[in-house]
RNA sequence: GCCAAGGUGGCAGAGUCCGGCCGAACGCAGCGGCCUGCAGAGCCGCCCACCGCCGGUUCAAAUCCGGCCCUUGGCUCCA
């Protein structure tokens, strides 16, 4: 079956076909490691993962590739400030630490590489040189411009024609530039205490000793820093390759950023630079999108700490990548309860494997139906442009399933449920989903705890103590253990963190 | 102003590329029943949609074409 996905460089849906049949060069533009990473960012990385899982799960080699802006003036605006660090590289380091923790707490696989601006200055310096010598680029005043006027295509992905385009950067750099539109690939010197006043908090070091912290690099042209859109052409070439087959970024990035890295590369290597674009759309807050820069944000670790990885990624996952999604607390609850309803279903299903009830010759066919079709329909919708809404529908039917076999059957059906339980679980792997619960540690003498009330409480009730019995329930409850009376026994979960 | 995406039930959100299986999925909320000491969970059934508006094409349109209205995002740092 083929992959769909939708591309920006086309606006249309296309049959995905990497260069190489058995390997996809994936680039996800990182983040600038200025702020803690928020629920928009997770957002994307979120997606960025199932569409790495998917490629993976139909056989491709994923080199994945996912770069850190460590260079960048809203960092060293924050030099001073609480434990960030003393100069713009700690505080970069401090905010990719926490980023990583971030991404780990979101069970993303791993990139091949995570790439750092500060650590690419040569193939940097190497791409505007060859620019400049094309005659793509210009210095003035020791900065170094795009002539977006010489590159034809300018305006191709995000599909603008270049006298419809506003002038790019701050207004100082406008008097060096030959045409408003042209950008930065090297800016001279270091940063200034007006570059970064805007993005300044309370508690930061004075502005002069912090841009005395910037980072600067010898260049043909002087000393001084990378642009801003230069990085990504430089780093995925260095890892990756002169065209890429997919580039995902935040929908948010297609202009400037994207564009210019368009015009970069292409200028500089002669060849396409990305087969595929694809772009995440942004979360929606009642009224505005959310932003780092509206601070109208919900940081990752406090979500995560509050819903935890699954009801977090089951979130993330309900609406598809490439559709705006709403944010509140009501559609977090909404993905809660599908997330409690899959693995309500698998922990069903997996006691009901484990009862003598469970008989290997007992068939039904209604299950085994559901489940084959759920998996077919999981697998239409993957490949339907990573159609995550749908993917999560069809895990659903699955529980529906195995809670209407457990429902109405004395006997069970141990392969049915046998099958319908590695599907959960290999179908949930692919957005990222875990049901295997912690059983060790604390977990587990949490667990044996909760199994020594409920032995108090199942005798209460025994001997018609309701009151006795529903007080230990509510105790219970209100430490978050949820108990439920089934024909079997109670049965119990422990609040969902991790 | 220019560019892009979108307007589907009380909410949320698929379906629109490739018109008919859409009398519109999945989930939440609501209603009835079963189960239960009670509750929850679960099961069965139901309710709620003239698919933004107007016009066109067609045997057939949420899906295609044209016009209009509205929303969101980008055009400045942004996933």
């Amino acid at each position: 079956m083929t992959l769909y996905v939708t591309n920006t460089l086309t606006g249309e849906k296309e049959p995905f076909e990497p260069q190489d049949p058995e390997n996809v060069l994936l680039y996800y533009c990182g983040l600038t490691v200025s702020d803690p990473p928020h629920l928009g960012h997770a957002r994307s990385w979120v997606h960025v993962d199932v569409m790495h899982r998917w490629l993976e799960y139909r056989g491709y080699d994923v080199r994945h590739v996912e770069n850190f802006t460590d260079i960048n003036e809203k960092i060293v605006a924050r030099v001073g400030e609480d434990d960030l660090g003393e100069g713009e590289a700690e505080v970069a380091e401090t905010y990719i630490e926490r980023t990583l923790a971030d991404m780990r707490s979101l069970n993303l696989l791993r990139a091949e590489v995570y790439p750092r601006v500060s650590e690419h200055i040569p193939e940097i310096i190497d791409l505007v040189e060859t620019l400049v010598e094309k005659g793509y680029a210009y210095e003035s005043n020791g900065s170094v411009y795009f002539d977006v006027s010489s590159f034809e295509e300018y305006g191709k992905l995000s599909n603008q024609e270049l006298d419809e385009i506003e002038s790019q950067g701050d207004p100082d750099e406008r008097s060096e530039k030959r045409n408003p539109a042209d950008f930065a690939l090297w800016k001279a010197d270091g940063v200034e205490p007006d570059d970064i006043e805007e993005h300044r908090h309370e508690g930061a070091a004075p502005a002069e000793h912090a841009c005395e912290t910037a980072l600067t690099w010898d260049s043909p042209w002087g000393e001084g820093r990378p642009g801003w859109h230069i990085e990504c052409s430089a780093m995925s070439t260095t890892h990756l390759d002169d065209t890429l087959d997919i580039h995902v970024g935040g929908r948010d990035l297609v202009f400037p950023h994207h564009e210019n890295e368009v015009a970069q590369s292409e200028a500089a290597t002669g060849q396409q630079f990305a087969n595929y674009w694809l772009h995440c759309e942004l979360f929606q807050m009642a009224d505005e999108k959310m932003s780092s820069s509206l601070g109208n944000f919900v940081t990752v670790d406090e979500a995560v700490d509050q819903w935890g990885t699954n009801v977090m990624r089951t979130f993330l996952t309900a609406g598809s990548y490439n559709s705006q999604q709403l944010y509140s607390d009501e559609t977090i609850a909404e993905a809660e309860e599908r997330w409690e309803q899959l693995e309500r279903a698998h922990e069903t299903a997996v006691e009901a494997l484990d009862s003598p009830a469970a008989r290997t010759k007992v068939e039904d066919g209604d299950l085994r139906t559901a489940v084959d079709e759920a998996r077919e329909a999981f697998t239409t919708a993957m490949n339907d442009d990573f159609n995550t809404r749908e993917a999560q529908s069809a895990l659903l039917s699955v529980a529906s399933a195995i809670n209407a076999h457990r429902e109405d059957r004395d006997e069970y059906d141990y392969r049915g449920l046998r099958r319908a339980v590695d599907t959960l679980e290999e179908l949930g792997t692919i957005l990222g989903l875990s049901f295997t619960g912690d059983t060790t540690g604390s977990a587990a003498l949490a667990g044996d705890v909760v199994d020594l009330v409920l032995d108090v409480r199942e005798q209460e009730r025994a001997d018609g103590n309701y009151e006795r019995a529903d007080d230990l329930r509510d105790e219970l409850e209100s430490l978050g253990v949820e108990v439920q009376d089934t024909d079997e026994g109670p049965t119990y979960r422990l609040p969902s963190g991790e």
